[in-house]
RNA sequence: GGGGGAAUCGUCUAGCUUGGUCUAGGACACGUGCUUUGGGAGCACGUAACCCGUGUUCAAAUCACGGUUCCCCCA
């Protein structure tokens, strides 16, 4: 037995340790030499490329181009829109050297890059002709994070997408900010079969030079949000400072009207977090970069050279209708020893085949999310797998989407409020009177911040549940990642 | 932001209290060979470690100080 080489705690017992194994056990990433920096590896990147390949596709649809800017912004330029420089700069790395010459100026490697694109928007933007212009860019950012790193989750340095767009009215910059904001939680939710609360962004939650921020929060199993994306209305914040201007149609000058959205490899984080079990990863079908895994099974060498064309065989029917298969065809290790490394991966259909199943032309058909073995006739295995997939992409949704519903708790008052969040903790719906100073006071009393407030006002005739004032709307409380 | 714990082969760890016998032990992993394959197979041989720095001492894995990293709890 050698069960050091699987999980060894269980994800309701210590998550968060559970959470490092599995990071590290089913190789999704190593740690860095510095702090808040992973190695991520080929099985977490693959999971990166096919989120990458999905998104891509869909902005470009929408009319997005990508473009590639400098890592290394001006800290004039960073200064630029106090604001956000405010916001920003505690987790600035800055360089001051180029070999051992000291620069004149300090260079921030980006935290973001709104300052170093809407410098290019000032020089690329002329006339109402050159809008709206939708640019996006895949790349790596650096934040410095000091405490309560975790891989994929929070760290210093991480992938992500940003996109920057710049408009000729509010309108449409608000339009963009919501349409974005409507692909994400159609990513997060249809592929990575994680269920979302979608809205908006209180003053003190917003992002740092926006106007509005929309977000898609989401809920782990240890009763925290995670902040799984956002998109930005900048209104003229960034166009001003930057002096973005256009001539329209009757030559008159104008301020174009910007936004900004992006989401991060943290969106692996989240997946690991609410599938995973006590076996590991469990990926959903259509996110996961091998889909189905064969084990070959046999006990002499005429049966080896059979079962191994068999399964050939099986990989090339799946192949033809789009699926992802592998051969475990490794001699040196045994079918059970195989079983428990795919099931650590996150693989979602292991399908066993051995003489046994060879003689009666057959597989054995096992699910990961919910372990179930069927046998299935060979000749509808071509048929039965993607609705197999489909319905396990399903299954994993509304679980997570169960786990959502059932840790989100109506409140009355405050002492509800912290009970809960002693508690379980998880979404805590509550009126709120609008005043950022009750938003401060949770916070402080109890850790948990207003996540998301509903898009269109939600209004209620309940008191606020800190000061008993009047409620304005609705709000989500939680503690966050 | 505050507090607590930890750091020894790739991994988990023994050793530390009471410095010396530690040439640092074990299990698993890894390598080679033989044998094996329906839920983590077996035997044999082998590779492999005291986080970094400074100090105390005849002598440091062990004691002190500083650093680095990781984990946990609270805000």
């Amino acid at each position: 037995m050698a069960e050091e080489e699987g999980i060894t705690v269980r994800k309701s017992e210590n998550f968060s340790d559970w959470y490092t194994q599995v990071v590290l056990k089913a190789e999704l990433a190593d740690y860095g030499l510095v702090q808040g920096t992973i190695a991520i590896r080929p099985n977490a990147l693959k999971i990166w490329e096919n989120i990458q390949k999905i998104f891509d596709e869909r902005i470009k649809e929408l009319g997005h181009e990508n473009a590639y800017f400098p890592l290394l912004i001006p800290e004039s330029l960073l200064r630029k829109e106090a604001e956000h420089f405010k916001g920003f700069v505690p987790e600035v790395f800055w360089v001051f050297y180029s070999g051992d010459t000291k620069l004149g100026e300090r260079l921030a490697i980006r935290p973001t890059s709104e300052t170093i694109i809407n410098n290019f928007f000032s020089k690329w933007i002329r006339s109402w002709r050159d809008l709206p212009i939708k640019l996006n860019q895949w790349c790596n950012i650096l934040r410095a994070e000091i405490k309560s790193t975790k891989p994929f989750v929070r760290t210093s340095e991480f992938l992500w997408q940003e996109g920057h767009t710049a408009h000729a009215t509010h309108e449409e910059a608000e339009k963009e900010m919501l349409q974005i904001l409507e692909e994400y939680r159609k990513l997060i939710e249809d592929y990575l079969a994680i269920p979302v609360l979608v809205g908006k962004k209180t003053e003190s939650e917003k992002f740092a030079g926006a106007e509005t921020t929309t977000t898609v929060e989401a809920l782990m199993p240890d009763g925290k949000a995670l902040q799984m994306g956002t998109s930005h209305n900048l209104g003229q914040n960034f166009a001003k400072p930057f002096g973005i201007k256009y001539l329209d149609k009757n030559g008159k000058e104008n301020l174009v009207y910007t936004t900004s959205w992006g989401i991060s490899t943290r969106l692996i984080g989240g997946l690991i977090m609410t599938h995973g079990d006590d076996k590991g990863l469990v990926l959903p079908p259509k996110i996961a970069p091998v889909q189905i895994v064969i084990i070959p099974i046999f006990y002499n060498i005429k049966q080896k050279q059979k079962i191994f064309k068999e399964c050939e065989k099986i990989v090339e029917s799946l192949q033809t209708v789009g699926l992802s298969v592998k051969i475990d065809s490794r001699e040196e290790y045994s079918p059970g020893w195989k079983f428990n490394h795919w099931e650590m991966k996150g693989v979602p259909i292991r399908i066993e085949i051995g003489p046994k199943d060879l003689q009666k032309k057959q597989v054995v058909v096992v699910r990961r999310d919910i372990g179930v073995k069927n046998v299935v006739k060979r000749n509808t295995l071509q048929k039965k797998i993607p609705i197999l997939l489909d319905n396990i992409q399903k299954n994993l949704f509304s679980q997570a989407k169960r786990f959502l519903q059932d840790n989100t708790t109506t409140v009355k008052n405050y002492e509800e409020l912290k009970k809960v969040l002693e508690s379980k903790g998880g979404f805590i719906r509550a009126p709120w009177c609008g005043s950022s100073h009750c938003e401060e006071q949770i916070k402080i009393d109890t850790g948990a911040t207003i996540r998301v407030l509903s898009l269109k006002v939600e209004k209620t005739s309940g008191k606020c549940v800190y000061c008993g004032k009047a409620g304005k709307e609705i709000a989500y409380f939680a503690k966050a990642y």
